[in-house]
RNA sequence: GGGCGCGUAGCUCAGUCGGUAGAGCACCGGCCUUUUAAGCCGUUGGUCGUGAGUUCGAGCCUCACCGCGCUCACCA
């Protein structure tokens, strides 16, 4: 590839160089004006006052370029080397001798390679009669090298009076080295690829707001570059989940996200409608119910890396629109894809960080040990201290029940825990005694789980689509990973009776009609046809992709692994856009 | 939705006791042919989130509202 690059050969194109170019002049200014006159009719000619004086100096610069003839955005640019291939490539690049009268005595021996790169400028250090830029291009920074003695006259003009922080340019020359050691390129030519209206933010502090860093992700990434190295691990994670799946021999399938009845979680939707069809439609929760239909077609192993929407809260752990890896095994039961999430994981984080050992928020964790499996109600006595036999038990008839084996205990803890108050009034006003032993474990245990952890065996009144235990019929086999004090995934074995999940889904259009929000509101009777066809024993799993991507990123705030969070419009002068 | 905090120049931030708004960088002008946040000299730039109120006088005090962050509730 780079032994294309026609040594200082003169034909190397340069497509839109033309600060001299008549036919350009015209082209440009003739679009111009026109653009002008042909703006939408009556809107008036001046630009918002707001804009503020840098802006307009940069307008009227711009104008003057136009007439110039000078194209703002021109039309194409082949970069030969991004500046990651430049660094890798250096040995032979770098042009033999540095000391620059001998360039003149044509006696050189290897002409120097002449490279194309292109890249936003970051900084700009003019010198008089020369000066250095440094331009940002995806792999990283570079500088530039501009001297009147070898820039065309064209560059060198553009580099002295017109150049902006914050615009993008082609430079072409040799790469060498400077007086102290920094990599460059001379720039025989440099082109301006795009002119930027805009100031970019200051360049040692960057930008800081973080409100403007979410709305106006674009100058985010262009600011700091922690957060492009961040999306860039996101990018790698799903990417690595993907290569995993696939190699595993699971299918990647897209199912709807406008449904006519919403179902897979407890959740409350976002309502929307169909207008040709005049019919109103839910964004999906979770796409569950469609990807075990497919089980029952036949494709054994499944999976959707996608969106899901929930009308719910913000916080620093959710955005109503999220990204979920749901996948679903025939033939296997939860323990089997246990194991799978173990593998996936440190196989991921393999991939992208090059190790197991996480550090996040201050809490180290190794993915390489083997991750904890512990039953609910054990983490639940463990912290009530009720010992091995704590007796407690999914489906209890009464709440008296539980109350009589954890209330003592609970009252000790809130005596030593003032932030535990009001722990026993919970369990007591709680609407049975598995959403009291839920409770308790939520309140109790979940925050304090940092190591790896399968939480398993769940109340089957609260799992109406996961299948029950053989040994237990109140358990249902499920399971939730947690780690560092949330939750990532979550798994069980499916419920494929017919008869029995009917029975579940008119239970939840009861609660709902109680008024539960999160409750279905509707059986999604095809689904239980579905299910009378005959679906395999499967197990299914839920990763939460943004979470996942936060523990790996080491991110506090999902909005910052999430590219364009959701965020309420900027009304009045916060907006700055 | 509740509680706490924040909002001042394009960006990062000061702003005392209520006395009429500042710095650095950026911008603009000048000098400077291997710099490194280049340097030197000189300018310019403000609806102090919005709207009321108190006061002779409000960036500062009071109230309401808007937006953001943290947190609680809810959830994954």
């Amino acid at each position: 590839m780079f032994a294309e690059l026609a040594r200082g050969s003169p034909e190397l194109s340069f497509p839109q160089s033309g600060f001299m170019s008549d036919t350009t002049t015209e082209k440009t200014g003739a679009t111009t004006s026109d653009t002008k006159g042909a703006a939408p009719a009556e809107a008036p000619a001046e630009a918002p006052v707001d804009e503020g004086r840098i802006l307009r100096d940069r307008r009227e610069k711009a104008d003057r370029m136009r007439e110039a003839g000078i194209n703002l955005y021109a039309q194409r640019f082949d970069p030969t080397h991004s500046s990651a291939q430049v660094r890798a490539n250096e040995a032979s690049l770098v042009k033999p001798a540095e000391d620059t009268d001998s360039a003149e005595t044509s006696e050189s021996p290897e002409p120097a390679q002449i490279v194309r790169m292109a890249g936003r400028v970051i900084l700009r250090r003019p010198m008089g009669k020369a000066g250095f830029l440094t331009f940002i291009d995806e792999s990283g920074r570079f500088q530039a090298y501009v001297k009147r003695d070898v820039t065309d006259a064209a560059g060198f003009e553009l580099f002295k009076k017109m150049l902006d922080v914050g615009d993008i340019v082609g430079i072409e020359g040799p790469i060498f080295v400077t007086r102290k050691g920094e990599l460059t390129i001379q720039a025989d030519r440099l082109t301006l690829l795009t002119k930027a209206m805009r100031p970019l933010p200051e360049k040692w502090h960057g930008l800081k707001d973080v409100e403007q860093r979410y709305r106006q992700r674009y100058v985010d990434l262009i600011a700091n570059p922690e957060v492009r190295d961040t999306f860039r691990q996101r990018s790698a994670i799903i990417s690595s989940l993907r290569s995993q799946l696939d190699a595993r021999g699971y299918m990647e399938v897209e199912t709807p996200m406008m449904q006519l009845i919403y179902g897979g979680a407890a959740a409350r939707p976002f309502e929307t409608h169909h207008n040709a069809l005049d019919l109103d439609l839910y964004l999906r929760i979770a796409p569950e119910l469609f990807l075990k239909r497919l089980t029952v077609g036949g494709f054994e192993r499944v999976y959707e890396i996608n969106r899901n929407f929930r009308n719910e809260g913000i916080s620093t752990r959710h955005n109503p629109e999220f990204t979920m890896l749901e996948l679903y095994t025939a033939y296997w039961d939860y323990t089997d894809t246990m194991t799978l999430v173990e593998e996936l994981f440190r196989k991921t984080a393999l991939d992208v960080l090059g190790t197991t050992e996480i550090k996040y928020q201050g809490n180290e964790v190794d993915l390489a040990e083997p991750f904890v499996r512990a039953p609910i109600l054990d983490l639940v006595a463990a912290e009530l201290g009720l010992g091995a036999e704590h007796g407690l038990a999914w489906g209890l008839d009464s709440l008296g029940s539980v109350i009589d084996l954890c209330i003592p205990a609970i009252e000790k803890i809130e005596a030593e825990r003032p932030e535990a108050k009001s722990l026993a009034d919970a369990v007591k006003a709680a609407d049975s005694a598995d959403e009291a032993l839920m409770h308790l474990f939520e309140e109790l245990a979940e925050p304090g789980i940092v190591q790896p952890t399968f939480v398993m065996d769940y109340p089957k009144s609260l799992c109406p689509l996961t299948k029950s235990s053989q040994a237990d019929p109140a358990i249902a086999e499920r399971f939730e990973l947690f780690c560092c004090g949330f939750e990532l995934a979550n798994a069980y074995s499916e419920l494929n009776d017919p008869d029995e999940q009917l029975a579940r889904f008119e239970d939840q259009v009861r609660r709902g009609e109680r008024g539960d929000a999160e409750a279905m509101k509707e059986v999604d009777h095809d689904y239980v046809t579905a299910l009378q066809y005959g679906m395999p024993p499967a197990s299914g799993l839920g990763i939460g992709i943004d979470r996942f991507v936060m523990l790996l990123t080491d991110s506090l705030s999902i909005r910052d692994v999430i590219l364009f969070p959701l965020m309420r419009p900027a009304k009045g002068s916060t907006d700055r856009s």
